[in-house]
DNA sequence: GTGAGTTGTCAAAGCGCTTTGGAATTTGCA
DNA sequence: TGCAAATTCCAAAGCGCTTTGACAACTCAC
């Protein structure tokens, strides 16, 4: 079924039709009631490439997806993206995913642009420099970045949390409860949320004169593993660290558990404070020490970016071009007084 | 830049420029090499809704994702997407993500394929005597199924994993170490895998003569705080089980928590087999005790699914219709001899 | 040097929709 | 009743691409 049997079955043009559903207002109201009865019927539905084409819009939002054999997925992306969906639902709005190899993400990104499949763009795990930035700035098509780009130029649309506020006050929490040997768990040291972290927890060690070791600092993807990995390693230095920054509640589950094979006790021995993205399936309050956490709702930055990207394309709404998200700070157990100097809780 | 203004600038037709491009024989070699250094040089891309209007193709596979406010996110689903990923990367395909209303799945199902922005269909997350099923078959579009139906005639193309057999095999090694009281911490009650599971477990005890209570069977959706009220639960019966099989390792890391703060030790008061996804972020083997585990790569599964649905679209491969994929019984520390009956080791 | 067979190219017809410019019909008011 | 204004509808022109059917131009015998 297509507009043109759909109108010979009516016994109207085609343009008369069209304009019936698209709610153009020259269109008799009886005659609209009677298209919208028959579209009813039939299950006409207009085909997409087609509207895209005579339109030039699409419903759609584009993102690169980076993906090869042996390339991490992340735990994160579907609760992101079920944040987009969840507005994008509303406006009939999709998605279309480009898988690309990781080492191709900008030319994926420029294909995507130019393929005429997608409205607007949609970028995330930002770098520092971010070399797709000057890209998207060179497209004229709406786009909004998750994050921010470090060293660039913060003249583009983004929506981003306080990540360096965020650890600044968590260790700032770590230091009043007299904590003074940090270490630092943190994301893929080119990524700009772990660049911003580390300034958040340097910044704050500097006020009471301390220093962050690189040797108390790690770098690895989120998974349980590195977390064990990185905590192993931090308890085999001659003085271990007493209070731990991480940068998600998946590094800390790997991370506690180091610290009970170690024999440990959390929030006594030793105190961590996790950055919560609000993973549905990983509860920081259920954890058998409950985690203090610097909080942040994935989804809902889903939500939000979906919500003016969509906007912008169909140009309803002046969205302020920058937002950032300062987070909460949630005090559980996890986080207790450091232990006395002195005291011998032997490593490993 | 489109296909006229290159071709004008080439001082060649359309067509010539089309057949150059898409690798037809009719045109001269010289010609081709020139046509494509042309589209090297000004950066043409031919436009994608343009071909999917005169071609039918669009070089895509569309996907429904349920999502709605308080709609949990599912782990897995990035595991998998990357995987499908993987291979359509490799074809130049990309994926159209429908987000829709979890109580308008088909609807949202039946939009997507008439809307010509979609070559092929993909669907999981099947329940029993799946409604979508009659839905796909009715349309005149490749699809394919992840999972099965139950009760529903299995004439449609799909790929599963022998999650019955898994059960059946992993109740075989308990049943073997001498449990005899059995636990099954299962995904939601109407989903296909679910149902299986629980079929497998049941089957290998009956061969015993032994049954599941009701009592001892849980399902939820897939999260550590499920898993660990779920175990909770079973912990506090007057004789608990000692065997437990858990549908993901996401429910067992929250079982375990409840295991360890009952005061038992697993692998020796209770056993526990998981089913393990293969998620990147949560490893088996890197538990403190590492997890017993029926395995099978939901990435890999992604991998063959895209291939399948990719090589129907391009109709140049005879794929099988229906594929079972065992799984494999990995064997790790969490599971052991039962403890003795007599043996009192208190719940909670 | 003519006819058949190849090769390389082109003009034009769609694909299904939106939108423009104008025509036909109805309405309002003198 | 007459005429302008308002309403309702239509034919046709794109949108950018692929593909069909034809046509030159060129080869190669005979």
């Amino acid at each position: 079924m297509n507009l043109k049997q759909l109108s010979e079955l009516l016994g109207l043009s085609q343009t008369t039709v069209s304009r019936a559903l698209n709610g153009y207002p020259e269109v008799n109201e009886a005659t609209r009631e009677r298209v919208l009865q028959a579209v009813k019927e039939t299950g006409y539905r207009p085909n997409k490439a087609a509207q895209r084409l005579a339109t030039g819009k699409a419903g759609s939002i584009g993102l690169v997806m980076p993906t090869a054999p042996g390339h991490y997925s992340d735990v994160h992306f579907g609760e992101f993206l079920t944040g987009l969906g969840e507005e994008a639902v509303r406006h009939d709005f999709h998605f279309v995913i480009m898988p690309a190899d990781p080492d191709d993400e900008i030319g994926a990104l420029r294909r995507l642009a130019i393929s005429g499949n997608v409205d607007a763009l949609f970028v995330a795990y930002m770098r520092g420099h971010d070399p797709r930035l000057p890209l998207l700035q060179s497209l004229s098509m709406p786009y909004l970045v998750h994050g921010r780009s470090y060293g660039s130029e913060p003249d583009y649309p983004y929506l981003d949390i306080d990540n360096e506020g965020a650890f600044y006050d968590a260790s700032k929490l770590l230091l009043q409860l007299g904590h003074t040997r940090f270490a630092l768990m943190n994301g893929p040291e080119h990524l700009d949320f772990a660049i911003r972290r580390k300034r958040g927890v340097v910044a704050a060690l500097a006020e009471r004169g301390l220093d962050l070791p690189d040797t108390c600092v790690s770098h690895s993807s989120m998974t349980d593993e590195q977390g064990q990995f990185a905590m192993e390693h931090f308890l085999q230095q001659p003085e271990p660290p007493t209070a731990i920054l991480c940068s998600s509640t998946v590094l800390a589950l790997g991370a506690i558990r180091a610290v009970n094979q170690a024999g440990l006790k959390l929030g006594e021995d030793i105190s961590l404070i996790a950055h919560d993205d609000v993973l549905p399936h990983l509860k920081p309050e259920n954890f058998s020490v409950p985690l203090t956490t610097t909080r942040s709702s994935l989804r809902a930055a889903g939500v939000r970016i979906a919500q003016r990207l969509i906007g912008t394309v169909k140009q309803d709404g002046a969205y302020p071009e920058q937002e950032l998200w300062k987070t909460e700070l949630i005090v559980r157990a996890s986080t207790g007084a450091a232990p006395r100097l002195d005291q011998n809780f032997g490593g490993v």
